[in-house]
DNA sequence: AACTCGTGGAG
DNA sequence: TCTCCAAGAGT
């Protein structure tokens, strides 16, 4: 089992079996460069960034949206945050954006608004990972990167029958994958073990029958394709309880605030509310409005899931509040015809329908 | 080294 | 309905 001439020939074998079929079904993305042609580490970048835990289909829009409105690194530096923050708006997790501001504006006055080309520089700028770094060198650079995202594990694990859980066989699939890099067409590479993942080898489905590497799979050859990786069990999710306050002004303009910098939504735009609780809700939550009176809650509840948790939120709307002398610190006032265009996460804009389409009745 | 951080689609 | 999970990073 120590034949090392065998197994980088292995290797390089697999390497080119997979650059084979990836000649034959090459998906054209929106950020993907012609067949034999480098793409712009601009467009590299943005779309790596974005497709961080996020499926091609949603990306794509999105993609071409920044695309339009900032065409070059250099105009993406810079655009005002909150610009980025409104049409980063529905792709979530939101600590991107901001890292995607301040990485453009890294590019543009530490490397002369041109992205650098190495692993190693790409990793220390904000936003970029490991995962990331390598994607950029190996698909804008062609250096032999080694991009590890979920599809490589899956593929990896399954291609040389890897039982134990994630993350523990992490080392081994990241040595693995590297043996397997190839000198040359090391962007391909990248982008044709990661197409395996996600037209092939999918989580539920091996498809060993149309899969490049079915000669060789030894999690097909053990029958055990389909149960890998293994994975740790995950914890399951509370639900936390608050109450969201509706305020509308005399002329129909509705209260918002910006939440925190950091942490859940950080910077995004919402209606004011009390803090999300698990367990029971606060006695009397109208007590933490900024404002307003007559409060009626609208039936039924926004209901809405994040990462690790589920989220239940009240609607209590307010009867209309002068048009003058109700400013209040950190809040502004907005026409609801205007909301579409404000930087709200979709639990906002859900919070939004749900208070609009009462006022309806 | 766990934990935090969104959203929408598939099954 | 409910779980899984998708081109992960920051802390």
């Amino acid at each position: 089992m120590n034949d090392a001439p065998a197994e980088a020939r292995q290797s390089r074998e697999m390497a080119a079996a997979l650059l084979s079929w990836y000649d034959r079904h090459r998906r054209a993305l929106p950020w993907r460069a012609a067949a034999g042609h480098r793409a712009d580490p601009y467009h590299v970048w943005l779309s790596e960034i974005m497709l961080q835990q996020t499926t091609v289909v949603t990306v794509g829009p999105y993609f071409q949206k920044f695309l339009a409105a900032w065409p070059t690194v250099a105009t993406l530096a810079g655009a005002p945050l909150d610009d980025i923050l409104k049409a980063w708006a529905g792709l979530g997790y939101y600590a991107r954006a901001r890292n995607l501001h301040k990485c453009a504006k890294a590019v543009v006055t530490d490397h002369h608004g041109v992205f650098p080309d190495t692993e190693e520089a790409l990793l220390k700028l904000p936003g970029i990972g490991p995962y990331t770094a390598a994607a950029i060198a190996a698909i804008a650079f062609d250096r032999p990167a080694a991009a590890i995202d979920g599809n490589v594990e899956r593929v990896v694990s399954r291609a040389f029958a890897l039982r134990e859980p994630l993350p523990e066989t992490k080392p081994q699939i990241r040595d693995l994958t590297r043996a397997m890099v190839p000198e040359t067409r090391a962007g391909d590479f990248a982008q044709a073990l990661m197409d395996l993942g996600a037209t092939v080898c999918t989580p539920r489905r091996a498809n060993c029958l149309i899969c490049p590497w079915s000669g060789s799979c030894l999690g097909q050859a053990q029958g055990i394709a389909e149960d890998l990786p293994r994975k740790r069990p995950k914890a399951p999710k509370p639900t936390r309880h608050g109450t969201v306050f509706w305020i509308a002004r005399s002329d129909g303009a509705v209260l918002v605030r910006a939440r925190p910098e950091k942490g859940l939504l950080g910077g995004m735009t919402e209606f004011p509310s009390t803090q999300w609780t698990e367990g029971a809700e606060p006695a009397n939550p109208l007590s933490q409005a900024p404002l307003g009176t007559g409060w009626r809650k609208l039936a039924g509840a926004v209901r809405h899931t994040f990462t690790h948790f589920h989220l239940e939120l009240d609607v209590w709307a307010s009867e209309p509040v002068p048009r003058d002398g109700c400013d209040l610190p950190g809040c502004r006032w907005v026409d609801p015809v205007d909301l579409p265009a404000e930087a709200l996460p979709t639990l906002m804009r859900k919070v939004s329908a749900h208070a609009q389409a009462a006022g309806d009745d």
